[in-house]
DNA sequence: ATCCTTCCCTAACAAGTGTTTGGTAGGTTA
DNA sequence: TAACCTACCAAACACTTGTTAGGGAAGGAT
């Protein structure tokens, strides 16, 4: 018996919700979160803007649900790859490999957290991104001083520079990134942890 | 004897203009473009909304002198390295510490270009940002070419691939970075251009 | 045949949007 | 003093926004 803090949806079916909301993170990656309204959003799933209701609360909680349905998928892989006691450098190249993995299968999503993390994490509805963020650096932050101390990442550089770098490098990807590409997310990830461990110089 | 097209504003200084679209573009950079509004600006900067209609002739040109008075200083600087008849790699590193300076210098016009560019595009007003894109991508990618056949840098890598890393390793700093920080634009032009040429791996 | 459930539509709402129009305080010029 | 210019305010405009309320069509269950 869940009783939900405001409007419990009646009766809709998860299928069908599950639908809506991707069509809605289309919307929402391609115009942004602000500049779609509900009527794009129900255009685009060819129905009307009040239609939306019967499935949603709000527009808010569109983006709520795409968001957290992101975090978790993303979550369960990287607590995968971080409980698997791996070297630093090993730790790394999963990360990336699932960060790329994951921007295959919720580009949109990665899109609009991209774009709107920052000014949502202010609401307290959307403070889940904040958390988010803070495990993340440490999981990032923890791993590369790991590889400092190991010797097997420089030590000559400010690390949470190097962990800006790392983070961008990969995520930033979901802006150009487009699924079924001649590059699978494996190989753009073997491309990307070439350049980012090794440099684009010749080695002399 | 400049005849504006649509609206020309009867008297106005330059020097107001340019301190209301400073505080316009950081409420731009802190809220987004479609999440600000006009209010919101007038507010920051002290005066009522309809006030600022006797400065400019729409919200949107407020954001078009911002977006062209930034890519106008950037291709100046640009267009300098690019025609000191530097090698690939003297280029390369000019050209991300040019960069960075931009970023400095303009840090809340380069978080608008980030967010807002892609959409604004499509507009025929914004076709300009367009065009800056095709010839920064030339820019760049020539660079890279000539020094993969000069054997500077790796030939084993995507290059397409890599102009992106390259380029988007660079910009996204702009979400991150604040002026009077602990490490100056060069500072970190130096880190970054390390990290990117050699990699963050130990050598073996 | 009746009821019920699912899913959507029609039509409106209040609040917020960018923008316009006319006015006006205060300084500069004549 | 009078005329004028600059920079703003006050109040409204037409429109768009997210959201709601009531209704109804289709189909399965009873």
């Amino acid at each position: 018996m869940p009783t939900n803090k405001k409007k419990p949806q009646v009766t809709a079916s998860p299928e069908r919700r599950r639908e809506l909301l991707d069509t809605a993170a289309e919307v929402f990656a391609a115009q942004g979160y602000n500049a779609t309204t509900v009527r794009k959003i129900a255009d685009a799933a060819g129905m009307l803007a009040g239609s939306l209701y019967y499935h949603f609360d709000s527009k808010e909680s569109m983006l709520d649900e795409i968001l957290s349905a992101f975090l978790n998928e993303l979550w369960a892989g990287y607590d995968t790859v971080l409980a698997a006691g791996l070297g630093p450098r090993e730790t790394i190249e999963a990360l990336v490999t699932e960060s790329f993995r994951e921007i295959d299968r919720h580009r949109a999503a990665v899109a609009i957290y991209q774009k709107e993390a920052r000014t949502l994490s202010a609401q307290p509805r959307f403070h889940y991104l904040s958390d988010s963020q803070v495990k993340f650096e440490k999981a990032w932050l923890g791993t590369l001083e790991r590889g400092v101390a190991a010797r097997v990442f420089r030590a000559d550089l400010d690390i949470r520079l190097t962990y800006r770098f790392v983070r961008d490098t990969v995520w930033v990807a979901a802006s150009w990134y487009r699924p079924g590409g001649q590059h699978s997310p494996e190989e753009i990830a073997r491309q990307y942890l070439s350049m980012v461990l090794d440099g684009i110089a010749v080695r002399t």
